[in-house]
DNA sequence: ACATTTTTAGGAACGCGTTCCATTATTGCA
DNA sequence: TGCAATAATGGAACGCGTTCCTAAAAATGT
Protein backbone atom coordinates (compact mmCIF):
# COMPACT_ATOMS: atom_id res chain seq x y z
CA UNK A 1 0.00 0.00 0.00
CA UNK A 2 1.26 3.27 -1.17
CA UNK A 3 2.22 5.26 2.20
CA UNK A 4 2.21 8.99 0.74
CA UNK A 5 -1.04 10.05 1.08
CA UNK A 6 -0.17 13.89 -0.26
CA UNK A 7 1.85 15.43 -2.87
CA UNK A 8 5.70 15.42 -2.16
CA UNK A 9 6.45 18.27 0.52
CA UNK A 10 9.25 19.21 2.86
CA UNK A 11 9.60 17.89 6.05
CA UNK A 12 9.57 14.20 7.62
CA UNK A 13 6.06 12.44 5.80
CA UNK A 14 3.51 11.83 7.96
CA UNK A 15 2.60 8.35 9.45
CA UNK A 16 0.64 6.07 7.06
CA UNK A 17 -3.06 6.04 8.61
CA UNK A 18 -2.78 2.39 8.58
CA UNK A 19 0.91 2.75 11.04
CA UNK A 20 -0.92 5.47 13.23
CA UNK A 21 -3.83 3.12 13.52
CA UNK A 22 -0.95 0.53 14.98
CA UNK A 23 0.50 2.69 17.28
CA UNK A 24 -3.06 3.70 18.76
CA UNK A 25 -4.07 -0.22 18.79
CA UNK A 26 -1.11 -1.07 20.69
CA UNK A 27 -1.54 1.91 23.47
CA UNK A 28 -5.42 0.81 23.11
CA UNK A 29 -4.38 -3.05 23.61
CA UNK A 30 -1.91 -1.85 26.93
CA UNK A 31 -5.03 -0.31 28.37
CA UNK A 32 -7.56 -2.36 28.29
CA UNK A 33 -4.76 -5.26 30.18
CA UNK A 34 -4.02 -2.77 32.37
CA UNK A 35 -7.54 -1.98 33.19
CA UNK A 36 -8.08 -5.31 33.75
CA UNK A 37 -5.01 -6.65 35.72
CA UNK A 38 -5.21 -3.40 37.90
CA UNK A 39 -8.19 -1.84 37.86
CA UNK A 40 -9.35 1.90 37.88
CA UNK A 41 -6.62 3.48 40.30
CA UNK A 42 -3.69 2.38 38.75
CA UNK A 43 -4.38 3.04 35.24
CA UNK A 44 -1.96 5.56 34.65
CA UNK A 45 -0.62 7.93 31.36
CA UNK A 46 3.10 6.45 32.64
CA UNK A 47 2.32 3.31 33.11
CA UNK A 48 0.10 2.67 29.83
CA UNK A 49 3.30 4.33 28.31
CA UNK A 50 5.44 2.32 29.82
CA UNK A 51 3.87 -1.07 28.69
CA UNK A 52 3.70 0.68 25.63
CA UNK A 53 7.24 1.05 24.92
CA UNK A 54 6.77 4.71 24.62
CA UNK A 55 6.72 7.84 26.71
CA UNK A 56 3.73 9.96 28.04
CA UNK A 57 3.78 12.35 25.37
CA UNK A 58 3.27 10.00 22.65
CA UNK A 59 0.33 8.98 24.00
CA UNK A 60 -0.92 12.81 24.12
CA UNK A 61 0.56 12.82 20.26
CA UNK A 62 -2.24 10.47 19.37
CA UNK A 63 -4.70 10.41 21.61
CA UNK A 64 -6.44 14.13 23.00
CA UNK A 65 -6.41 13.26 26.69
CA UNK A 66 -6.83 10.00 29.28
CA UNK A 67 -10.64 10.02 28.71
CA UNK A 68 -10.24 9.24 24.34
CA UNK A 69 -8.21 6.24 25.13
CA UNK A 70 -10.38 4.99 27.68
CA UNK A 71 -13.10 5.58 24.88
CA UNK A 72 -12.06 2.44 24.01
CA UNK A 73 -12.19 0.54 27.07
CA UNK A 74 -15.67 1.48 27.16
CA UNK A 75 -16.56 -0.02 23.36
CA UNK A 76 -15.16 -3.28 25.57
CA UNK A 77 -17.50 -2.59 28.51
CA UNK A 78 -20.36 -1.89 26.91
CA UNK A 79 -19.77 -5.07 25.09
CA UNK A 80 -19.74 -7.46 27.74
CA UNK A 81 -22.89 -5.39 29.01
CA UNK A 82 -24.69 -6.19 26.44
CA UNK A 83 -23.67 -9.95 26.19
CA UNK A 84 -25.24 -10.19 30.19
CA UNK A 85 -28.17 -8.39 28.55
CA UNK A 86 -28.60 -10.57 25.71
CA UNK A 87 -28.19 -13.73 27.70
CA UNK A 88 -30.90 -12.45 30.43
CA UNK A 89 -33.32 -11.79 27.80
CA UNK A 90 -32.54 -15.07 25.83
CA UNK A 91 -36.09 -16.71 25.46
CA UNK A 92 -38.34 -13.66 26.08
CA UNK A 93 -40.52 -12.52 23.29
CA UNK A 94 -42.59 -9.77 25.50
CA UNK A 95 -40.97 -5.95 25.42
CA UNK A 96 -42.13 -5.39 29.04
CA UNK A 97 -40.59 -8.21 30.17
CA UNK A 98 -37.43 -7.10 27.81
CA UNK A 99 -37.30 -3.70 29.55
CA UNK A 100 -37.56 -5.12 32.71
CA UNK A 101 -34.58 -7.65 32.24
CA UNK A 102 -32.60 -5.30 30.75
CA UNK A 103 -32.86 -2.20 33.05
CA UNK A 104 -32.10 -4.72 35.76
CA UNK A 105 -29.38 -6.03 34.49
CA UNK A 106 -27.85 -2.85 33.40
CA UNK A 107 -27.90 -1.58 37.07
CA UNK A 108 -26.84 -4.58 38.69
CA UNK A 109 -24.32 -4.64 35.97
CA UNK A 110 -22.88 -1.18 37.50
CA UNK A 111 -23.42 -2.37 40.59
CA UNK A 112 -21.06 -5.41 40.46
CA UNK A 113 -18.59 -3.70 38.00
CA UNK A 114 -17.58 -0.62 39.92
CA UNK A 115 -14.34 0.23 38.76
CA UNK A 116 -15.73 -0.07 35.59
CA UNK A 117 -18.87 2.60 36.26
CA UNK A 118 -15.79 4.85 37.18
CA UNK A 119 -13.87 4.75 34.34
CA UNK A 120 -16.65 5.54 31.84
CA UNK A 121 -18.82 8.49 34.33
CA UNK A 122 -16.39 9.81 36.85
CA UNK A 123 -13.68 10.86 34.33
CA UNK A 124 -15.33 13.63 32.83
CA UNK A 125 -13.66 16.23 30.76
CA UNK A 126 -14.69 19.33 31.06
CA UNK A 127 -12.95 20.82 28.17
CA UNK A 128 -14.85 18.88 25.54
CA UNK A 129 -17.44 20.14 23.42
CA UNK A 130 -20.70 17.88 22.97
CA UNK A 131 -19.41 17.19 19.39
CA UNK A 132 -16.21 15.52 20.87
CA UNK A 133 -17.19 12.57 22.09
CA UNK A 134 -20.10 11.97 19.57
CA UNK A 135 -17.97 9.05 17.79
CA UNK A 136 -17.38 7.12 21.19
CA UNK A 137 -21.17 6.90 21.21
CA UNK A 138 -21.55 6.27 17.85
CA UNK A 139 -19.13 3.22 18.59
CA UNK A 140 -21.14 2.21 21.11
CA UNK A 141 -24.08 2.30 20.03
CA UNK A 142 -23.08 0.02 17.45
CA UNK A 143 -21.41 -2.84 19.06
CA UNK A 144 -23.79 -2.95 22.33
CA UNK A 145 -26.64 -4.03 21.31
CA UNK A 146 -28.33 -4.32 24.11
CA UNK A 147 -29.26 -0.42 23.19
CA UNK A 148 -31.44 -1.16 20.11
CA UNK A 149 -33.15 -4.10 21.66
CA UNK A 150 -33.98 -2.17 24.62
CA UNK A 151 -35.43 1.04 22.51
CA UNK A 152 -36.82 -1.35 20.06
CA UNK A 153 -39.10 -2.70 23.18
CA UNK A 154 -39.95 0.66 24.46
CA UNK A 155 -41.36 1.40 20.98
CA UNK A 156 -42.83 -1.51 20.41
CA UNK A 157 -45.00 -0.92 23.69
CA UNK A 158 -45.57 2.75 22.48
CA UNK A 159 -47.13 1.50 19.07
CA UNK A 160 -48.84 -1.18 20.95
CA UNK A 161 -50.26 1.69 22.91
CA UNK A 162 -48.99 -0.11 26.61
CA UNK A 163 -47.35 3.23 26.75
CA UNK A 164 -49.03 6.85 26.42
CA UNK A 165 -46.00 8.73 26.08
CA UNK A 166 -45.27 8.95 22.37
CA UNK A 167 -42.18 10.02 22.07
CA UNK A 168 -39.46 6.72 22.20
CA UNK A 169 -36.65 8.78 22.39
CA UNK A 170 -37.81 10.35 25.75
CA UNK A 171 -39.18 7.18 27.24
CA UNK A 172 -35.74 5.45 26.52
CA UNK A 173 -34.11 8.54 28.22
CA UNK A 174 -36.60 8.43 30.96
CA UNK A 175 -35.71 4.58 32.05
CA UNK A 176 -31.81 4.95 31.05
CA UNK A 177 -31.67 7.91 32.93
CA UNK A 178 -33.35 6.14 36.34
CA UNK A 179 -31.41 3.29 36.13
CA UNK A 180 -28.28 5.44 35.63
CA UNK A 181 -29.10 7.37 39.19
CA UNK A 182 -29.66 3.95 40.51
CA UNK A 183 -26.30 3.34 39.52
CA UNK A 184 -24.68 6.09 40.14
CA UNK A 185 -26.72 7.27 43.69
CA UNK A 186 -25.47 3.41 45.17
CA UNK A 187 -22.04 3.45 43.64
CA UNK A 188 -20.74 7.11 44.39
CA UNK A 189 -22.92 8.14 47.67
CA UNK A 190 -21.51 5.33 50.20
CA UNK A 191 -22.49 7.42 53.22
CA UNK A 192 -25.75 7.14 52.70
CA UNK A 193 -28.00 3.76 53.78
CA UNK A 194 -29.50 2.78 50.95
CA UNK A 195 -32.34 0.10 50.68
CA UNK A 196 -31.79 -3.37 49.28
CA UNK A 197 -30.40 -2.10 45.39
CA UNK A 198 -32.78 -5.17 44.28
CA UNK A 199 -35.46 -3.65 46.25
CA UNK A 200 -34.71 -0.22 45.01
CA UNK A 201 -34.26 -1.42 41.10
CA UNK A 202 -37.58 -2.95 41.43
CA UNK A 203 -39.69 -0.72 43.18
CA UNK A 204 -38.60 2.31 40.69
CA UNK A 205 -38.72 -0.13 37.78
CA UNK A 206 -42.69 -1.07 38.31
CA UNK A 207 -43.24 2.32 38.93
CA UNK A 208 -41.82 3.59 35.91
CA UNK A 209 -43.73 1.06 34.04
CA UNK A 210 -47.17 1.66 35.69
CA UNK A 211 -46.91 5.01 35.42
CA UNK A 212 -46.16 5.22 31.79
CA UNK A 213 -48.90 2.64 31.34
CA UNK B 1 -12.60 28.66 79.38
CA UNK B 2 -9.55 26.13 80.43
CA UNK B 3 -7.96 24.47 77.62
CA UNK B 4 -5.93 21.90 79.05
CA UNK B 5 -8.30 19.19 78.73
CA UNK B 6 -5.40 16.16 79.86
CA UNK B 7 -3.50 15.91 82.89
CA UNK B 8 -0.15 17.30 82.43
CA UNK B 9 2.53 15.60 80.29
CA UNK B 10 5.30 15.78 78.44
CA UNK B 11 5.63 17.30 75.24
CA UNK B 12 4.41 20.00 73.21
CA UNK B 13 0.50 20.46 74.48
CA UNK B 14 -2.21 19.78 71.87
CA UNK B 15 -4.52 23.10 70.37
CA UNK B 16 -7.37 23.14 72.41
CA UNK B 17 -10.82 22.18 70.56
CA UNK B 18 -11.49 25.96 70.62
CA UNK B 19 -8.35 26.28 68.24
CA UNK B 20 -8.72 23.75 66.27
CA UNK B 21 -12.00 24.67 65.12
CA UNK B 22 -10.93 28.45 65.05
CA UNK B 23 -8.51 26.97 62.12
CA UNK B 24 -10.55 24.90 60.42
CA UNK B 25 -13.39 27.54 60.15
CA UNK B 26 -10.87 29.94 58.93
CA UNK B 27 -9.60 27.29 56.13
CA UNK B 28 -12.98 26.55 55.40
CA UNK B 29 -14.10 30.03 55.07
CA UNK B 30 -11.40 30.81 52.60
CA UNK B 31 -12.41 27.38 50.82
CA UNK B 32 -15.73 28.85 49.93
CA UNK B 33 -14.67 32.18 49.07
CA UNK B 34 -12.07 30.77 46.74
CA UNK B 35 -15.33 28.08 45.35
CA UNK B 36 -17.35 31.06 44.41
CA UNK B 37 -14.98 33.44 42.97
CA UNK B 38 -13.29 30.88 40.95
CA UNK B 39 -15.52 27.96 41.03
CA UNK B 40 -14.94 24.26 41.03
CA UNK B 41 -11.57 23.78 38.85
CA UNK B 42 -9.60 26.29 40.57
CA UNK B 43 -10.06 25.15 44.28
CA UNK B 44 -6.96 23.82 45.34
CA UNK B 45 -5.63 22.62 48.36
CA UNK B 46 -2.36 24.90 47.38
CA UNK B 47 -4.40 27.56 46.37
CA UNK B 48 -6.45 27.69 49.80
CA UNK B 49 -3.68 26.85 51.76
CA UNK B 50 -2.03 30.13 50.07
CA UNK B 51 -5.12 31.98 51.18
CA UNK B 52 -5.64 30.33 54.53
CA UNK B 53 -1.94 31.72 55.24
CA UNK B 54 -0.71 28.14 55.61
CA UNK B 55 0.75 25.75 53.82
CA UNK B 56 -0.99 22.17 51.76
CA UNK B 57 0.52 20.04 54.80
CA UNK B 58 -0.88 21.90 57.53
CA UNK B 59 -4.76 21.69 55.92
CA UNK B 60 -3.78 17.71 55.99
CA UNK B 61 -2.76 17.98 59.88
CA UNK B 62 -6.88 19.46 60.11
CA UNK B 63 -8.91 17.10 57.48
CA UNK B 64 -8.37 13.93 56.19
CA UNK B 65 -8.20 14.85 52.71
CA UNK B 66 -9.87 17.34 50.04
CA UNK B 67 -13.57 16.19 50.08
CA UNK B 68 -13.97 16.56 54.08
CA UNK B 69 -12.74 19.67 53.38
CA UNK B 70 -15.21 20.19 50.84
CA UNK B 71 -17.65 18.61 53.08
CA UNK B 72 -18.50 22.17 55.02
CA UNK B 73 -19.27 23.41 51.15
CA UNK B 74 -21.66 21.18 50.76
CA UNK B 75 -23.29 22.36 53.66
CA UNK B 76 -24.00 25.78 52.23
CA UNK B 77 -24.45 24.46 48.74
CA UNK B 78 -27.61 22.40 50.33
CA UNK B 79 -28.79 25.10 52.56
CA UNK B 80 -28.71 27.52 49.14
CA UNK B 81 -30.57 24.33 47.74
CA UNK B 82 -33.14 24.10 50.43
CA UNK B 83 -34.14 28.03 50.49
CA UNK B 84 -34.94 27.54 46.62
CA UNK B 85 -37.18 24.35 47.72
CA UNK B 86 -38.55 26.23 50.35
CA UNK B 87 -39.58 28.77 48.47
CA UNK B 88 -40.94 26.94 45.64
CA UNK B 89 -43.47 25.34 48.07
CA UNK B 90 -43.96 28.09 49.84
CA UNK B 91 -48.09 28.11 49.62
CA UNK B 92 -48.55 24.55 48.67
CA UNK B 93 -50.14 22.33 51.17
CA UNK B 94 -50.94 19.42 49.50
CA UNK B 95 -48.39 16.19 49.63
CA UNK B 96 -48.42 15.34 45.98
CA UNK B 97 -47.51 19.22 45.04
CA UNK B 98 -44.89 19.80 47.30
CA UNK B 99 -42.98 16.29 46.37
CA UNK B 100 -43.45 17.68 42.54
CA UNK B 101 -42.44 21.30 42.96
CA UNK B 102 -39.15 19.58 45.14
CA UNK B 103 -38.19 16.78 42.88
CA UNK B 104 -38.20 19.61 40.07
CA UNK B 105 -36.78 22.40 41.71
CA UNK B 106 -33.51 20.10 42.92
CA UNK B 107 -33.16 18.47 39.57
CA UNK B 108 -33.14 21.67 37.91
CA UNK B 109 -30.59 23.20 40.72
CA UNK B 110 -27.89 21.28 39.86
CA UNK B 111 -28.32 22.23 36.21
CA UNK B 112 -28.11 25.45 36.40
CA UNK B 113 -25.10 25.48 39.00
CA UNK B 114 -22.82 22.45 37.84
CA UNK B 115 -19.60 23.36 39.76
CA UNK B 116 -21.66 22.77 42.76
CA UNK B 117 -22.81 19.58 41.49
CA UNK B 118 -19.21 18.40 40.58
CA UNK B 119 -18.17 19.49 44.24
CA UNK B 120 -20.08 16.86 45.27
CA UNK B 121 -20.54 14.39 42.81
CA UNK B 122 -17.77 13.91 41.05
CA UNK B 123 -15.09 13.67 43.68
CA UNK B 124 -14.87 10.35 45.04
CA UNK B 125 -12.82 9.56 48.44
CA UNK B 126 -12.19 5.92 46.98
CA UNK B 127 -11.11 4.76 50.69
CA UNK B 128 -13.61 5.76 52.36
CA UNK B 129 -15.77 3.58 54.81
CA UNK B 130 -19.38 3.88 54.51
CA UNK B 131 -19.68 5.60 58.16
CA UNK B 132 -16.48 7.85 57.13
CA UNK B 133 -18.83 10.40 55.64
CA UNK B 134 -21.99 10.19 58.03
CA UNK B 135 -21.31 13.10 60.22
CA UNK B 136 -21.57 15.44 57.28
CA UNK B 137 -24.64 13.58 55.71
CA UNK B 138 -26.26 14.49 59.29
CA UNK B 139 -25.22 18.07 58.99
CA UNK B 140 -26.72 18.39 55.52
CA UNK B 141 -29.69 16.46 56.99
CA UNK B 142 -29.96 19.22 59.85
CA UNK B 143 -29.65 22.08 57.86
CA UNK B 144 -31.55 21.24 54.58
CA UNK B 145 -34.94 21.21 55.34
CA UNK B 146 -36.23 19.97 52.05
CA UNK B 147 -35.32 16.81 52.86
CA UNK B 148 -37.68 16.40 55.88
CA UNK B 149 -40.28 18.41 54.08
CA UNK B 150 -39.69 15.95 51.29
CA UNK B 151 -39.55 12.97 54.02
CA UNK B 152 -42.94 14.28 55.18
CA UNK B 153 -45.00 15.07 51.82
CA UNK B 154 -44.10 11.04 50.90
CA UNK B 155 -45.21 9.86 54.39
CA UNK B 156 -48.49 11.81 54.18
CA UNK B 157 -49.13 9.99 50.58
CA UNK B 158 -48.84 6.77 52.37
CA UNK B 159 -50.42 7.15 54.91
CA UNK B 160 -53.24 9.12 53.15
CA UNK B 161 -53.16 5.54 50.88
CA UNK B 162 -51.86 8.01 48.23
CA UNK B 163 -49.04 5.77 47.52
CA UNK B 164 -49.33 2.04 47.38
CA UNK B 165 -46.09 1.36 48.36
CA UNK B 166 -45.85 1.50 52.05
CA UNK B 167 -42.07 1.92 52.86
CA UNK B 168 -41.25 5.52 53.11
CA UNK B 169 -37.66 5.06 52.76
CA UNK B 170 -37.97 3.03 49.67
CA UNK B 171 -40.42 5.62 48.17
CA UNK B 172 -37.89 8.76 49.12
CA UNK B 173 -34.91 6.93 48.05
CA UNK B 174 -36.58 5.99 44.74
CA UNK B 175 -37.51 9.45 44.04
CA UNK B 176 -34.22 10.76 45.05
CA UNK B 177 -31.96 8.50 42.99
CA UNK B 178 -34.14 9.04 40.02
CA UNK B 179 -34.14 13.07 40.20
CA UNK B 180 -30.46 12.31 40.64
CA UNK B 181 -30.37 10.74 37.30
CA UNK B 182 -31.74 13.24 35.70
CA UNK B 183 -28.70 15.49 37.29
CA UNK B 184 -26.12 13.58 36.80
CA UNK B 185 -26.83 12.07 33.44
CA UNK B 186 -27.63 15.46 32.15
CA UNK B 187 -24.60 16.81 33.39
CA UNK B 188 -21.88 14.16 33.06
CA UNK B 189 -22.78 13.00 29.53
CA UNK B 190 -22.80 15.98 26.92
CA UNK B 191 -22.13 13.65 24.36
CA UNK B 192 -26.23 12.21 24.31
CA UNK B 193 -28.55 14.04 22.34
CA UNK B 194 -31.09 14.83 25.56
CA UNK B 195 -34.56 15.75 25.28
CA UNK B 196 -35.48 18.94 26.41
CA UNK B 197 -35.02 18.59 30.56
CA UNK B 198 -38.03 19.54 31.51
CA UNK B 199 -39.88 17.68 29.63
CA UNK B 200 -37.38 14.37 30.92
CA UNK B 201 -38.08 15.94 34.63
CA UNK B 202 -41.95 15.69 34.02
CA UNK B 203 -42.32 12.32 32.56
CA UNK B 204 -40.35 10.83 34.98
CA UNK B 205 -41.96 12.32 37.95
CA UNK B 206 -45.40 12.04 36.48
CA UNK B 207 -44.53 8.07 35.66
CA UNK B 208 -43.24 7.20 38.99
CA UNK B 209 -46.08 9.46 40.91
CA UNK B 210 -48.45 7.63 38.74
CA UNK B 211 -46.69 4.24 39.18
CA UNK B 212 -46.79 4.56 43.02
CA UNK B 213 -50.02 5.64 43.04
C1' DA C 1 26.52 18.74 1.06
C1' DC C 2 24.09 21.67 3.72
C1' DA C 3 19.94 24.26 5.03
C1' DT C 4 15.16 24.28 5.71
C1' DT C 5 10.88 22.24 6.81
C1' DT C 6 7.68 19.09 8.80
C1' DT C 7 6.59 15.26 11.71
C1' DT C 8 7.41 12.29 15.58
C1' DA C 9 9.41 11.51 19.89
C1' DG C 10 12.04 12.96 24.25
C1' DG C 11 12.94 15.10 28.66
C1' DA C 12 11.41 18.10 31.80
C1' DA C 13 8.20 20.99 33.72
C1' DC C 14 3.61 22.48 35.41
C1' DG C 15 -0.10 22.19 39.03
C1' DC C 16 -2.68 18.85 41.19
C1' DG C 17 -3.78 15.79 45.82
C1' DT C 18 -1.39 13.63 49.16
C1' DT C 19 2.43 11.82 52.14
C1' DC C 20 7.19 11.54 53.89
C1' DC C 21 10.85 13.01 56.68
C1' DA C 22 12.52 16.76 59.25
C1' DT C 23 12.22 20.90 62.11
C1' DT C 24 10.29 23.83 65.54
C1' DA C 25 7.54 24.71 69.60
C1' DT C 26 6.35 23.47 74.03
C1' DT C 27 5.86 20.71 77.74
C1' DG C 28 7.66 17.43 81.90
C1' DC C 29 11.40 14.67 83.88
C1' DA C 30 15.95 13.63 85.71
C1' DT D 1 19.92 22.72 82.56
C1' DG D 2 19.70 19.29 79.25
C1' DC D 3 17.10 15.61 77.46
C1' DA D 4 12.97 13.19 76.08
C1' DA D 5 8.45 13.34 74.48
C1' DT D 6 4.56 15.11 71.99
C1' DA D 7 2.15 18.23 68.75
C1' DA D 8 2.16 21.46 65.01
C1' DT D 9 4.35 23.10 61.03
C1' DG D 10 7.72 23.06 57.05
C1' DG D 11 9.94 21.68 52.81
C1' DA D 12 10.26 18.39 49.62
C1' DA D 13 8.88 14.43 47.42
C1' DC D 14 5.64 11.13 45.28
C1' DG D 15 2.62 9.87 41.25
C1' DC D 16 -0.91 11.80 38.72
C1' DG D 17 -2.72 14.17 33.91
C1' DT D 18 -1.14 17.26 30.84
C1' DT D 19 1.81 20.62 28.28
C1' DC D 20 6.12 23.04 27.09
C1' DC D 21 10.35 23.36 24.77
C1' DT D 22 13.70 20.74 22.47
C1' DA D 23 15.82 17.02 19.74
C1' DA D 24 15.82 13.56 16.30
C1' DA D 25 14.17 11.68 12.02
C1' DA D 26 13.19 12.14 7.39
C1' DA D 27 11.99 14.45 3.71
C1' DT D 28 12.85 18.43 -0.13
C1' DG D 29 15.20 22.67 -1.91
C1' DT D 30 19.25 25.17 -3.07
Amino acid sequence: MATITKKKQRGRPAQSAAKKEEIRAKIVSVSKELFINEGFENISIRKIAQQAGCIPRTIYYYFENKRELLHYLWVDIFKTLSSECERAIKSLEAPLEIIHVIYTTYVNYWLAHRDQYRVIFMIEDLNATSNHDTAVLDMIKSSAKFIRIFEKAINDCIQNKVFKEKNTNRVVQVFFLSAHGLASGIITMREMKWENPDALIKSTLNALITGLE
